[in-house]
RNA sequence: GGGGAGAUUCCCGAGUGGCCAAAGGGAACAGACUGUAAAUCUGUCGGCGUACGCCUUCGAAGGUUCGAAUCCUUCUCUCCCCA
């Protein structure tokens, strides 16, 4: 069965077209949807990827559905097995709270708090009986489990996959079921997971809930966005930094972070993604309004402009920045004239003085935005110097 | 428990006695150009020195050798196959 595999080939053009129709059903009622999406805590700090799904849930948000965020406090100690290659880490309970403080924090950036149920999954998890697990496990045929990709990867490598995981798509099931809700959105690759809560309520006799998948938002680089690739747009990043990010997006992806991460309307998002392919249009214009568009919903519209404006007058006019750290010389390297390259490296803004000289070398090292040619040129002791290191670390030396 | 493969500079990955600070790719950084912090092109990419150079590095510790990432021994860890 095609919808059971939960890799990101599943669903497929059908199943969308069912969800689209039973979604138009179920708008006809005429009464606000209750929308959820669930989270597990399980991550100190996230980014837009993370995000796309709490974007939507502002759309319905706004359009005056109930929305429901849901913390995974109890799915949380499983940690969901989906795309994994292997087993995870486990946190205790107590970490998972903690880390649900900073995960909500993050969230209502987007969501309005007042306008948001919030609840934990614990609070009927927790209270589920041996004997409704039973119940609820028998719904799923150990085919479905096994043939998942990632489960099936894993037991073909002969690698490690422990029974508890396999209960992870159970219980997020039983979730949908517990909040009555009506749409559940989510992730492209949590499929099985919002699936597994349509065979939980259709086993209870109600209308299974529609799912609602979003595809993956690549990094800037295109490559799978990841802190650690440095191709990432962080919730709590300054609205400078994001403007800064949106504008390193790749050309190629500037449709999917249209359709992913911005709340125009959706004529405007086409609208957009038009332009984009007409000849002798800049991309830049619209990576710019693309932009402001995130920036605002995170910071709000003064705070895009500002972005917008320093990133015009930094990048684009190559003007100084607003505000460059000033470092004060400690007094061991103050009152003395010292080379640059000693200088650098003492203040750890360098991890090498071959590293100082290269850049010195290839032009990238500015004094006062003169470039400097000489490897041994030294800074006479006082005042304030403005350096500048390669393209935007700027720096003013006190002392 | 038995058998096999492997651990290389940020990552991937070549390298089986000197020409290896170590191919190639990626990332990163710089410069040019431009239509942006995109794309493209060029360059750099262990440390110290202006420099012929020196020092440290190829899982760990020893050993063989004029000379080892490459050979030997032991150890640690990882993966695969069989049971």
């Amino acid at each position: 069965m095609n919808t059971a595999t939960g890799g990101e080939e599943t669903g497929g053009r059908s199943l969308r077209a069912q969800m689209a129709s039973e979604l138009r059903e179920r708008l006809k009622e005429g009464r606000p949807l209750r929308v959820y999406l669930g989270a597990d805590p399980t991550r100190p700090s996230l980014h837009i990827g993370h995000f796309v799904p709490v974007q939507k849930l502002r759309v319905w948000q706004e359009l005056g559905h109930q929305v429901v965020f849901l913390i995974g406090d109890y799915t949380g100690l499983i940690g969901d097995p989906t795309g994994q290659s292997s087993e995870r880490k486990r946190f205790t309970h107590e970490q998972l709270m903690e880390m649900a403080k900073d995960y909500t924090q993050q969230v209502f950036r987007l969501l309005d708090p007042e306008k948001t149920e919030v609840r934990f999954n614990g609070e009927w998890l927790s209270k589920l009986s041996f004997a409704q697990i039973i119940e609820l496990a028998a719904i799923f045929p150990l085919k479905w489990i096994v043939s998942r990709r990632d489960f099936a990867d894993r037991l073909a490598r002969g690698e490690s996959l422990r029974l508890h995981e396999t209960l992870y798509a159970l219980m997020q099931g039983y979730d949908a079921h517990a909040l009555e809700c009506d749409v559940q959105v989510g992730g492209y690759d949590q499929h099985f997971n919002l699936l597994a809560g349509r065979w939980i309520q259709e086993h209870f006799g109600r209308k299974p809930h529609i799912c609602w998948t979003y595809p993956l938002l690549m990094g800037t680089d295109g490559r799978k966005m990841s802190k650690s690739y440095g191709n990432s747009i962080d919730i709590l990043d300054t609205p400078e930094d994001m403007y800064g990010k949106c504008m390193r997006i790749s050309d190629d992806l500037l449709p999917s972070y249209i359709d992913l991460t911005t709340n125009f309307a959706p004529a405007e998002a086409e609208a957009l993604k038009a332009r984009l392919r007409e000849k002798g249009v800049n991309p830049m214009e619209i990576k710019k309004q693309v932009a402001t568009n995130l920036v605002t919903q995170y910071h709000g519209a003064e705070a895009a402009q500002a972005a917008g404006d320093q990133f015009q007058r930094v990048v684009q006019d190559k003007a100084l920045p607003d505000d460059i750290p000033e470092i004060a010389l400690p007094a061991e390297l103050a009152g003395a004239p010292i080379a640059w390259v000693d200088l650098i490296v003492a203040l750890n803004l360098a991890a090498s003085k071959g590293e100082v000289r290269r850049l010195i070398a290839q032009g990238g090292f500015y004094v006062e935005q003169e470039t400097i040619t000489d490897p041994a040129a030294t800074r006479a002791p006082g005042g304030t110097t403005l350096v500048r290191m390669g393209k935007r670390r700027y720096f003013k030396i006190v002392g």
